[in-house]
DNA sequence: CATGAATGAGGTTTCATTCAT
DNA sequence: TATGAATGAAACCTCATTCAT
């Protein structure tokens, strides 16, 4: 990502300032519909400005995805942090409520990065799933931690972490649906309590 | 939606055909980085043929979207077109077994609905919502007669018919990490499986 | 003027209605305004019918100023038929009275005509200004004669000849104006007597 | 009118230079037939840069037609500035020759401007209309004014008002005609003359 | 470093004209 | 003879990017 300027420490002050302005322009209108002009009044910079700091309006659409990455990161490390102290069941809840937190959160942004991968170079749409992956690894680990506590009993461990991102990632997707039926927590519990009835090992009568 | 000819076959005929090649491009290159000249390429027409059957290139877009809407529907009554003549667990196998590969099949042009349905006009915008809740409740409706013959025993059936589509979805939008775990056959017998296994009534140990 | 069709009788027929419900749209809307399509549903003729008679669009603008040339033409006939027979002051009265009522009607015609100059050959151009400058050489040879006979008193016959035409325009050009001022026959009255006053000679008080 | 620059003296300053360079094309070729290119080579900037000050092809017209407007106006302060100072028929000659001498410097400009009302919206065409109300007005009153001297004796001041503008766009419009019969200072001079004789009351012989 | 005016390639859309049926 | 579908050049307009100030 090119820059004229050469002030390193500027350029990552004002990418970060464009990235979030631009975020929410690109959110709100979609990539291809926001052009360089709406950018620069979003970020309250001159148009010669930006281009000091970015060297294309790829390169800034390359600069909301990371932050959407930068975001979901910030969140595996808290989501994730206490996990190894806690019991897999209660680790899973966690991580799991943490997630849907998130995803709440950031959702206008993770859904917006999806929908613009097809407009960046490969190596950035890499970068997309690269983050995804390893939250499904974080995930994978938790469960497999589990099945080795005998607390889980999961037959393809792999499937079921894909299925816990897409169960937060439903969340955001399908919100139009799901805002009628239930409230954030609600979701998180029941979906929570879903996944646990898929995994739980049967506790075997006394 | 304006047309310059007159014969309403013609028109029907031509734009049908218009809707299935630029579905192609469309998918494969996203709407906006779509021009009307790669329509017209895409369809074997000039580019002043193309504007006599549809009024802009929004248009287009929106008869890529009826297309996958159509398609949509045409699964629909295939799927669940035996559901009452079966017991509820054979009617919701077939049902979710069908919805499955019917989103392999035209998994990009869903997709590519969803992600474009910002373009279009809300009108249009409504339509793809309205298919998409047609379909969860004919899932709701044979989950809602499940329960009342005591096969199933379900606290929230519509989110589980909103979880039954998510399934099918994730096909298409996690494509890229399911493919390495699975085959959709496989996917679809294990997803029915936990499915199952969340709704169906305990049977009481005799 | 090209014609696909080899039957005169046809051709001269069709053209007469093409100029006719061309007219029409061309007053309305202007002739860059108008497209094919608008020139063929007027006459009622398919677009290749209507090229099997003309070679162009800007053939169809020349029938239609022809056709305002022809009516200025009957029109003259009309005005002047009996004016030879009449005194001076009765034949002027008569034909401002003529061509001012033929203005009234074909109004819309002759402005359009005027302001499509403009978009025909030179050749065309020159028909009209030849009708015009006909029309403005007949009251001059009536004024010159009302001269002779010592009843009208003129320096420059030709400008009054060139006023009059104006006057009859006038009603057509500034129709917005006059019409809250006054009714076609008063316009007529009011401006016959101004030019009678004006040529008329001083009759000498005995 | 739309602009997307933010600095108002430079968008005035480039408008009123568009506005002078395209009246030329357009009036020399028309508004229909000039197309942006000819317009953006006329003033001498790139068709991008026009678009930073107008709209649309229609706001260059009408920033024309305002020129025209503005020109009329500037006019009419010349020449009825005086008027009041002078005795009616020493100011209406002067007003005549003026408004004559104005239509001469300007009359393509006018003329295109009433060809084109057709093509500009109808809140554009009113200011037309408006300026060359205003004018009659300014003659009107001087008329009156000398009605009430005694100096002038009018049945329908209106219409004489009326008059002399069209005796003034009467050089305009038939320039072809004219300019073989007169010089621009004859035609001042007979037609104010003639209006002269059409409105001075009758010195009552002693 | 900051600005925003300038550029012109490329976007979508229209339309006069042709020609197979 | 009559039709109207097809054509593609050319219209208007936008926009990412550059560069003089």
């Amino acid at each position: 990502m090119r820059a004229y300027s050469k002030n390193e420490g500027l350029i990552s002050f004002r990418r970060a300032h464009i990235a979030k302005c631009a975020a929410r322009v690109f959110v709100k209108k979609g990539y291809s519909n926001t052009n360089t002009r709406d950018i620069s009044e979003a970020c309250d910079m001159s148009i010669g400005s930006l281009y000091r700091y970015v060297g294309s309006k790829e390169d800034i659409l390359c600069l909301v995805i990371d932050l959407g990455i930068q975001r979901e990161m910030a969140f595996r490390k808290k989501a994730f942090s206490k996990s190894k102290s806690l019991d897999p069941v209660e680790a899973l809840k966690q991580a799991m409520g943490e997630l849907i937190k998130s995803v709440d959160e950031i959702q206008d942004l993770i859904m917006f990065s999806y929908r613009s991968m097809q407009n960046v170079e490969p190596s950035a749409r890499q970068n997309i799933i690269n983050v995804d992956r390893d939250i499904v690894t974080e995930f994978e680990k938790l469960l497999i931690r589990g099945c080795k506590k005998g607390v889980f009993e999961i037959e393809h461990p792999q499937m079921i972490a894909q299925t816990i991102i897409v169960i937060a990632q439903m969340w955001a997707i399908r919100r139009w649906a799901f805002q009628k039926l239930c409230t954030l927590n609600e979701y998180i519990d029941i979906y929570t309590s879903y996944i646990l009835k898929l995994i739980c090992a049967e506790t075997p009568p006394r």
